[in-house]
DNA sequence: GTAGCCAGTTAACGGTGTTAAATCGACTGA
DNA sequence: TCAGTCGATTTAACACCGTTAACTGGCTAC
């Protein structure tokens, strides 16, 4: 059974050289550049052999889509360990969310389906996006224990404004300085949270 | 030269069934769906004639973009007529922009590139964009009179908190219902005028 | 040796944006 | 009346897209 556990690692390592290949293509040329035959050259197979590990495009972008939540939960995670203060953990995760969306762009655009990026299958039914939901709106609760759906309102909140100036600051990148856009964002997420309690 | 009057707005009809038709699919399936040939087909032409009267999909796209804004633009200017009181004109024009969006969505997401809809050309260098903002920053100014930087940068946090919440709640449209988002909307986009001052 | 399986290929279908070439009708000048 | 031109419009083509069916070549089991 040896030789079928090294097809599976083979296997797993080939799907993940398939969505890493989409990442790069993203990154240099725009989601609206990803191809299946584009993919499949880079990896050096023909196109059907994409086939073998994703039933479609719109399932490889969602799983895409869905290692960048994964990614996410991982680095909040990291700050749950760091720090304490719940104010200071808001506050972390909201830098991480922007230096996210800086150093992975595509990851972003993909996620939210900007630029180019579109994937049809909706992005709540992602159970890494539900756990990173939960993450965060766990620490607001520590916050201020309010009713469930106060937090869930004050969850969305933080998330709108934190999205909204990011991908702003990507559509105006070239209008106002990413320096500029980000001393604007950690004052003002850290207004908000300020003004939170 | 009646007859040249009479060629050019046929001429200004045929683009903007051209456009209208771009929306109206857009509307129907989505941006990812629209497609020159669709279009040539629903005004009963051959594609090629549609590039007499755009130079490309990226071209017609960036005009429907810029349609959008000058609709804000009239709206707003509506409003600058109805209202006085600067708090109050702010407010009204958060609402408008809501309104917008839930309204005419195909229009927003091509404003922004969501969801499928594509344009390359940077939003930022549209004419009717600057005028909407210059309006935007100006009902700011009279507002809290202070230095052109820190205008711009409330000017960006108020259009941030406004984008980020109704994107996401295009996004979550079938997890959490639109009253819902829209009573949130009003509150927050009320109280953050309101500490503005 | 040969039948069967299996990884991987080629070929195909209907679609895309875009452009060059061909067509067709109306009008003009001789 | 006929040749010629012009302009509007179409057809045909190119290179690409996502996706699927059919095929190929090599290995294994009997």
């Amino acid at each position: 059974m040896e030789i079928l556990e090294r097809k599976l690692r083979s296997r797993e390592q080939t799907r993940s050289d398939i969505m890493q290949t989409a990442k790069t293509i993203a990154r240099r040329e725009g989601w609206q550049a990803v191809s299946i035959r584009k993919i499949a050259d880079a990896i050096e197979y023909s196109a059907p052999i994409v086939y073998e590990y994703f039933d479609s495009k719109d399932v490889l972008l969602s799983e895409v889509r869905n290692e960048g939540f994964l990614f996410l939960k991982e680095e909040y995670n990291r700050i749950l360990k760091l720090y304490r203060d719940p104010e200071k953990r808001l506050y972390e995760i909201s830098l991480i969310q922007w230096d996210f969306a800086r150093q992975q762009p595509e990851m972003y655009r993909v996620m939210y389906n900007l630029d180019g990026a579109f994937c049809s299958i909706p992005v709540y039914q992602s159970d890494a996006l539900q756990s990173v939901s939960d993450t965060v709106s766990a620490i607001i609760f520590s916050f201020i224990p309010k009713a469930k759906e106060s937090i869930r309102r004050l969850y969305f909140e933080w998330w709108s404004l934190s999205h909204g100036m990011i991908s702003l600051s990507m559509l105006l990148e070239d209008d106002q300085s990413p320096e500029q856009s980000e001393q604007i964002y950690r004052e003002t997420m850290r207004r908000f949270i300020r003004e939170l309690k």
